[in-house]
DNA sequence: TATTGTTATACTCTATAACTATA
DNA sequence: TATAGTTATAGAGTATAACAATA
C-alpha cells in the first residue's frame, strides 16, 4: 500500500512555533487531508470568487456548463455532488446576472436545458485562467509528472465513487438527493 | 502542467441516467474535487465513526496523539487545521470518555499536555485498521505506485500550505485562529 | 406512480469574540 | 503585552421534506 515516497522521510508538520508534529498514518487519511486542504485553500478561493464576482458553488456550474451546453439541472447536480435544491438557487442567481440561459426542454418539459450566455462563456474562460494560476502556486515544487498522476488518481476516485453513489441512490424510491 | 494521464481519455462523469458529462478543466480543479470527495466519503466516514463511537473530528485528535504524546492543544489545532475552540470541545469529550488524559504542563502552566490512555491507544489502533480498509475500497483498481504518488503529493501540498498559513497568521497580533 | 424542478425550514459545523489564567 | 485555553453566540453550507408540473 505504501512504497517509497513519503515513508523514508516521515510525514511531518512543521509549526511556526518550531515544533514538529508527526502525522503518522494520518498522512494517508483521505477525509483528514481533504478537509485540511479545503480550509487551507479557502482564503485563495474566496479571493478568486471576489475577483470574479461569483458565489460559492457557481464556479462548478459554469465550469461544467462550458463543456456540456444543454445539460439539465439534475445531471449538473449529480456531477457536482450537489442537491438539486442547491443547484436551483445557484442557477437562479447566475441567470439573474445574465451568465446563463434556462429553457424548458421541448422533449421533456419537466427539465431545463442550461446554456452559458456570451458573458457566461467569457466568465468561464477568465475563471479557468485564474484557477490555473492558483494551482501553479499550490503545486509549486511538485514535479509535473507527479501532478499529473495526482489529478488522474483524484478524478478517477471521485468519478468512481460518484457512480457507485448514483447506483445506490437509484435503488430506493428517489432518495438520491434532496 | 498536464501530460499523459487523463487527457487521452477525456475526464467523464457517467451518470446513472446513462448521460455522460464532460468534466473539462474541472477535472483539475482542486476545490471542486476535494469538496466532491468529502461528500462522497461521508456515508463511509459516518459508518466508521458509528462503529468506533467517535464524533466528527475526534479521529484526527486520536491519530495525531498516538504519534505525538504530550502535544499541546495549540499544536494539535495547527496541525489539524482546526480552531483551538474546536479542539477544546473535542478534547473534553474524549477526556470524559476516558480516551485521553489532560495535564497542565509544569514548564508552562498555561498549556495542556495531552496523552492517550490505554483505551485511547487501543481505539487509535482499531480506527487505523478500519480506515485502511476503507482506503483499500476507495482506491481499488488504482496501482499502488500511483496511490503512493497521490498521497505523497497530497500531504506535501497540505503541509506546505499549512506552514505558509501559520507564517501569515503569525504576522498580525495573534489572529491565527479563533 | 415516478421524475424535474421549486420552495421553506431545520440542523451541523465553523467563525468570531470576549473571557480567565498564566507568562 | 502576549499566549494557552475556555465559553457563548452568530453565521454559512447542507439536509430534509413538502410541493407543483410533467411524464
Amino acid at each position: 500500500m505504501d512504497d517509497g515516497h513519503s515513508l523514508l522521510q516521515p510525514a511531518l508538520f512543521r509549526l511556526k512555533s518550531g515544533a514538529q508534529v508527526r502525522a503518522g498514518w494520518m498522512a494517508h487519511d483521505l477525509p483528514f487531508l481533504t478537509r485540511s486542504l479545503r480550509f487551507l485553500m479557502r482564503a485563495d478561493s474566496d479571493m478568486l470568487r471576489r475577483e470574479m464576482a461569483l458565489e460559492p458553488g457557481e464556479i462548478g456550474i459554469i465550469g461544467l456548463l462550458a463543456e456540456n451546453p444543454g445539460i439539465s439541472q439534475n445531471d449538473l447536480a449529480m456531477s457536482l455532488v450537489l442537491k438539486k435544491s442547491a443547484v436551483t438557487k445557484l442557477v437562479q442567481g447566475l441567470e439573474k446576472r445574465g451568465l446563463l440561459d434556462r429553457q424548458r426542454s421541448e422533449s421533456d418539459r419537466r427539465s431545463n436545458e442550461l446554456t452559458l450566455t456570451a458573458a457566461g462563456r467569457e466568465k468561464a474562460r477568465a475563471v479557468h485562467l485564474r484557477v490555473a494560476e492558483l494551482h501553479r502556486d499550490w503545486f509549486a515544487g511538485i514535479p509535473p509528472r507527479d501532478q499529473a498522476v495526482f489529478f488522474s488518481v483524484l478524478f478517477r476516485v471521485v468519478a468512481t465513487m460518484a457512480e457507485r453513489s448514483g447506483e445506490a441512490a437509484a435503488m430506493d424510491g428517489g432518495g438520491s438527493d434532496d
